[in-house]
DNA sequence: TATTGTTATACTCTATAACTATA
DNA sequence: TATAGTTATAGAGTATAACAATA
């Protein structure tokens, strides 16, 4: 009947909604974990950044830069997975920030060389401070022994191993 | 004078080309270390997912309503940190797909409750044994217990401690 | 002919405002 | 009045194709 068929139905409705949400399957897989450890971090993240307005990527472009002075575009955009097109408006940005300098390559005048200007030093040195002080916040969790084990076992993951 | 500083210049660019790239302010941060394994693990996962035309988050929400049958849009909405409308034109096309089904909460038909189809509970668990395979694969450089432990340390930032 | 970087453009994702129907 | 869900739309992020300068 209709109505059996029905009282069953909400039944099952009123048992879902007294449930507490089963996500087991979702959290028993790394990618999905990694995902969720990623967005609980980046509030805080985004937050201190605003400061100095800065995304991740250009945090990330400053501090490869200020430890790889005159390295080229093409190596940067290898190394933050960001294509030459979208990085190219984004080292626009930095640029008229007085941040940082485009070179021409003297040694392959089809490439540009990048470096930090005094500000974009300073800049990346200050950020990169704020940004220990998040990371020591985001993961209070975690004693210092454990935050070095995660990293390692992360870099198993992503990281070639040579042998 | 201009040609002794070229010279530095020149210098400066040719060391630059010659180092390997210095990451290790960015490796030593969890979150950067998180995004990293994350990224080297979806390219995997999409192209097995791509067989079932599913994204990731669309794999999460067939596994969520397989996992809990009846729940309302706004609780998986909460679950997948996706915005209601968002949320929507992802239903519409999964229902479109016969995968899953809408129904008029009989205990507040302001809301709707979600169940997968019989398609949707096979395909939700044909992806999910897909997804465990990818994971087998993408972590093969983690032991049993150290790809338990990773799970552990990631979830120690993200999942709230009741204390 | 191949490569670096740029411009233009399209596509996806995410975010917000305004609406409807129920409560 | 407040809430669940939808529609419409705007913005950010990402990807691709075509071009200029250089090798």
């Amino acid at each position: 009947m209709a109505t059996r068929k029905h009282e069953k139905f909400v039944n099952a409705v009123q048992e879902a909604a007294d449930q507490p949400l089963d996500q087991d399957l979702l959290l028993s897989l790394v990618a999905y974990n990694c995902r969720r450890a990623y967005l609980a971090i980046m509030p805080l993240f985004h937050e201190r950044m605003n400061g100095y307005e800065l995304r991740a990527v250009d945090f990330s472009v400053l501090c490869l830069l200020n430890a790889n002075p005159n390295i080229t575009q093409k190596r940067l955009s290898k190394a933050v997975k960001m294509s030459p097109p979208n990085l190219a408006i984004l080292l626009d940005r930095l640029e008229e920030r007085g941040l940082l300098l485009r070179q021409r390559n003297p040694l392959d005048k089809r490439s540009q060389t990048l470096v930090l200007t005094p500000d974009g030093e300073r800049m990346a040195a200050d950020a990169a401070q704020s940004v220990s002080e998040i990371e020591t916040k985001a993961t209070s969790a975690l004693s210092d022994a454990e935050r070095a084990q995660l990293i390692e076992l992360l870099q198993k993951i992503f990281k070639p191993t040579r042998s």
